[in-house]
DNA sequence: ACGGCCACTTA
DNA sequence: GTAAGTGGCCGTC
């Protein structure tokens, strides 16, 4: 380190860190879980943040490798908002609020952190922490240093270069060229002057209207900067677009002067003045101590050698605490400073009984179930054990007990749990809260556990047998949410009904199986919306936040309707006799997929990275194409943008258009266009996929790996299809690119773990199967039963040509005519399809059924079957519900008819695969096999499988498969599962 | 901030 | 022609 001379110019060698001091406050105060000092509430959750990063990157730099450490630093403020830009343009940050009132304490501690690690804290009267901030990079870069900016603020990125970098500690993130030209589309020698251009709401910076950031850098990379496109800007092409740049021309020069940082404010304190002083122990730890910060205050104790227990706690005034008001400004808060010990519900007037209106059932519906009706207000809130007894003692007495857990999150592998509610009888349920905080408005509050809650190891202590005791049925709604939860909690739920998925058993397609939408359908009761407890969007609380009183009314509400739920539901089971489709294929599934949510698949977060980077570069490449080929900038992601060149500009023939009575630009229209002879639209088509692969997958999917796991953790929705089929969320897992060599690299970063290996195990057309075992069509089951080529076979039958040799057109035809057959086939589909005329479409159509009158039979008996009954049924017994089938709009009674015919070969292959899904883990645990399955993507089940035990799985695993059928049904087709092992997904399919 | 539309991805 | 989910754009609130 050179810590040997003051004022020296700095080197090659040195190491400027700049730390945004400003911007860490807001950022850290809503990043970080809040907190507060143990004896008076005072607020210091940003202050713990700014800390825990200063010590870091004082200790080891921006990594931990050994020589990375800083040897200049500094910490830099706002030193109040009048700057010389307010003089330019007085709305600039003029309509900022007031910071919250547990964050005004935190500016001054911070400053007092600062100092006490021994660290420059540098504000300048009328200059913004940025200007500063500039100034000392471009100083240090100037003299040979390396300059890295602390701060995510996007404003900063116009001083990205080579000397300098940026890194937003909170979101572990570096910033480089690459990555500011991710954001603004330009270099950052560039970014002011797009800035200047699209403008920043947050910051009031007008920019010109109706140019966000694409157009904006969609412009400056054709005129290079402001003013040549200003002098120029009577030469663009789009109407609006040239005049708001003529008319609001000056306004976009005074953005420019505002989004510029000043690289010469006149700093007080020298660049080389900046150098890292050693940290003084004892004076940080006096601070931290005062603070609180026990772990933080040992580890500097210890790295500095200061001793604590001889520290005394540094005395600190702390301005804006005891300070009861600010002039006023605080009119968002009526509650005003809230004392420590305040009521939650304090802010909420003047209607705070707008939730307590008692909701009345209507007599009819409540009487269906017998009950009375649902009273948000007559709940309990259990806050002791003793309290708590008499519930579970309820439970005991009636076998069963209704139950939902309240958590922070809907991702129930992050979720925390916060209250448990209970019922057993209609009309009375109880909320135990567990881990509620105190509110965000207190500003005292700040996260502290409120009183009068059982410890959350005391309360599951207590419930645990009970929810674990076989004699008691545990009613949930979407019951896997809770089961993942609480055996986070080392908590097995079992036995249990879900009141989602008898729904679902019974009514599948007659509407959603959400708990307020069922209960609106059988209670005739609208449950409290979760978004009146806990908000919306931005200013959405977690439920730990949310008081007790209303949190016991909304809780309890859920346990108590979700009981009324499974009153009314479960008898239907037996009458409806969907008893055994319960039993066999819904109610077990519950685990089976809370288990692979829980496991999650790894992804290489590298490699994904890499293709990001190859994407970004090859859809610029694209675009650049376009635009030449254009004629003109445009922003290419916008259909309506690329219809009016295409089809108005440039003249092209316009094919199908939109429902909504624009152009169509789909792939098709686009590839239509392209057999033409005209050179852009494939270029278009082949940017889309490019941007849609880049943003879908290899840009989003890292987000979804769970810091704790590391891995991707998807949710299952098990009631979420008319036909029986899963679907997968948050990420979706069950459309991951497979067509495309591109698309095939992202498949690729889905890998097993070290020693292990993936097996990919697939039903080998198992629609097909089901088609010819239900329609019981002789020539299909015998190709089957010969391993045949069943399109070839098909193309055979219908055109009298031999297998051998075939013309590979005509079997693309047949396999054509195949998927259109299970999609409930229209002439006008497959003539799409192929690309032939309606009429020669309809004669291949013919001609099939003419070979396969069995297939027609078949359709023909679904449609009149879902016609009378308004369902249709698989192979074991699901239904899939039709209720508008027999609307007069021919064009609706017709999709819906092939809807329904298409149903029961996708839900029956559906039923298949659950079987085989439901049966496979106690398979392969009997056979002492490690292999755990983490996928289902329709017809194929991924597992991740010790390495050593691969060749002894495989043929389990198709066993179960292949058998899934026995013994409720002898399946007349054989099934064939295709099963491989490889380190990633992709070679493993 | 939210929702509809359009486009893309999968089986 | 069946079944899904997600992201960008763009108009509305």
């Amino acid at each position: 380190m050179s810590t040997q001379e003051n004022s020296a110019a700095l080197t090659a060698d040195d190491h400027l860190i700049l730390v945004d001091g400003s911007t860490f406050i807001f950022r850290a105060y809503h990043a970080l879980p809040p907190l507060t000092r143990k004896p008076d509430g005072l607020p210091v959750g940003a202050v713990s943040g700014f800390c825990n990063m200063l010590w870091k990157l004082l200790q080891e730099g921006l990594t931990p490798e050994e020589g990375d450490e800083p040897t200049h630093f500094a910490v830099i403020f706002d030193h109040s908002a009048q700057t010389f830009r307010s003089e330019i343009y007085p709305e600039y940050k003029a309509q900022r609020p007031p910071p919250p009132e547990d964050l005004v304490p935190q500016f001054g501690l911070i400053r007092e952190a600062t100092r006490a690690f021994s660290t420059h804290c540098i504000e300048q009267e009328g200059f913004e922490a940025d200007d500063l901030i500039a100034t000392y990079a471009r100083q240090a870069a100037e003299q040979g240093a390396r300059v890295t900016i602390v701060s995510g603020d996007k404003d900063l990125m116009q001083l990205i270069g080579p000397k300098i970098g940026m890194i937003d500690t909170m979101k572990n993130k570096t910033f480089g060229e690459p990555e500011v030209f991710e954001k603004f589309g330009v270099g950052p020698d560039k970014v002011i002057e797009v800035q200047s251009l699209a403008g920043d709401s947050v910051d009031n910076v007008p920019g010109v209207p109706g140019i966000g950031l694409k157009t904006a850098a969609l412009l400056i990379n054709e005129f290079s900067d402001l003013e040549t496109l200003l002098a120029q800007a009577a030469t663009i092409k789009q109407k609006k677009r040239r005049e708001n740049l003529i008319e609001f021309a000056d306004q976009a020069r005074i953005s420019k002067e505002l989004v510029t940082l000043k690289q010469d404010v006149p700093v007080v304190i020298p660049v080389g003045d900046l150098s890292v002083c050693e940290i003084d122990g004892p004076k940080a730890v006096g601070f931290l101590k005062a603070m609180g910060f026990t772990t933080l205050t040992k580890r500097v104790a210890e790295t500095t050698g200061a001793d604590v227990a001889n520290v005394e706690a540094t005395d600190l005034e702390v301005p804006g605490w005891d300070v009861p008001d600010h002039k006023g400004r605080m009119m968002d808060r009526p509650g005003g400073m809230a004392a420590p010990d305040a009521d939650n519900n304090s802010g909420d007037s003047p209607a705070p009984d707008g939730l307590m209106v008692p909701q009345t059932v209507a007599d009819e519906r409540a009487a269906r179930i017998g009950a009375i009706p649902v009273d948000s207000s007559a709940y309990e809130t259990v806050t002791t054990l003793e309290q708590l007894q008499p519930w579970i003692d309820a439970a005991y007495e009636k076998g069963y007990v209704a139950f939902d857990t309240e958590t922070t999150s809907l991702d129930a592998m992050q979720a925390e749990l916060v209250g448990i509610s209970l019922s057993c009888k209609p009309g009375k349920a109880c909320y135990i809260p567990l881990t509620h905080k105190d509110g965000e408005g207190d500003l005292l509050g700040g996260g502290g556990l409120l009183p009068d809650q059982i410890p959350l190891d005391d309360a599951l202590k207590a419930l645990k047998p009970m929810l674990e005791d076989r004699g008691i049925l545990k009613i949930a709604q979407n019951l896997k949410y809770d089961w993942l939860v609480m055996t986070r909690h080392g908590v097995d739920v079992d036995p249990y009904d879900d009141t989602m998925l008898l729904s679902y058993t019974v009514d599948a397609g007659k509407g959603g199986n959400g708990m307020d939408e069922l209960s609106e359908r059988w209670l005739g009761h609208k449950p409290i919306p979760f978004k009146e407890v806990c908000g919306s969007g931005k200013s959405m609380i977690t439920f730990d936040k949310v008081a007790i009183d209303k949190a016991t009314a909304y809780a309890a509400e859920d346990a108590d309707v979700t009981l009324r739920l499974w009153l009314t539901l479960k008898p239907r089971l037996a009458s409806d006799h969907m008893a055994t489709v319960y039993e066999t294929l819904e109610r077990p599934m519950v685990p089976v997929l809370a288990r692979m949510e829980k496991r999650g698949i790894s992804v290489d977060r590298q490699m994904l990275s890499r293709l990001s980077g190859d994407f970004a570069q090859g859809a610029a490449a694209l675009e650049s194409e376009i635009y030449e080929l254009a004629g003109e900038t445009f922003n290419v992601g916008s259909p309506k943008q690329l219809g009016d060149i295409l089809f108005g500009k440039m003249g092209l023939p316009g094919g199908k258009k939109t429902k909504t009575g624009a152009w169509s630009t789909s792939a098709q229209v686009l590839e239509d266009l392209a057999a033409e002879g005209h050179p852009l639209p494939s270029k278009i088509v082949e940017w889309r996929q490019l941007s849609k692969l880049k943003s879908t997958y290899t840009d989003a999917l890292p987000g979804y790996i769970n810091p704790e796991t590391k891995r991707v953790h998807t949710s299952y929705s098990l009631a979420a299809t008319t036909t029986g089929r899963l679907s997968s969320s948050e990420p979706n897992l069950q459309n991951i690119p497979v067509r495309t060599e591109a698309g095939r690299k992202i498949r690729q970063a889905f890998i097993a773990e070290k020693g292990q290996k993936l097996i990919s195990a697939d039903y080998s057309q198992i629609e097909l199967r089901v088609l010819a075992h239900m329609a019981d069509i002789p020539q299909l089951k015998k190709a089957f039963e010969d391993g045949l080529d069943i399109h070839a076979m098909t193309a055979s039958e219908m055109f009298g040509t031999p297998i051998e040799g075939m013309d590979p057109m005509v079997r693309r035809q047949a396999k054509a005519i195949n998927f259109g057959i299970i999609y409930g086939i229209s002439a006008f589909g497959l003539a799409n399809q192929l690309g032939i005329s309606r009429g020669e479409a309809g004669d291949y159509i013919k001609t099939y059924f003419q070979r396969f009158p069995g297939i027609k039979d078949y359709m023909e008996a679904v449609k009149k079957q879902v016609h009378a009954d308004g369902y249709v049924t698989t192979i074991f017994g699901r239904k899939a519900h039709y209720p508008e089938v027999n609307t007069k709009n021919p064009n609706m009674r017709a999709f819906y008819e092939r809807a329904a015919i298409n149903a029961p070969i996708q839900g029956s292959a559906a039923d298949i695969l659950r079987r085989a899904m439901v049966r496979m883990e106690d398979r392969l645990t009997a056979s002492k096999l490690d292999a755990q399955m983490l996928l289902q993507v329709h017809d194929e089940l991924i597992f991740e499988v010790p390495e050593d035990q691969v060749e002894a799985t495989i043929p389990l695993i198709k066993d179960v498969m292949e058998n899934a059928c026995d013994p409720a049904l002898k399946f007349s087709v054989p099934l064939q599962v295709d099963a491989r092992a490889a380190d990633n997904w992709d070679e493993a399919h």
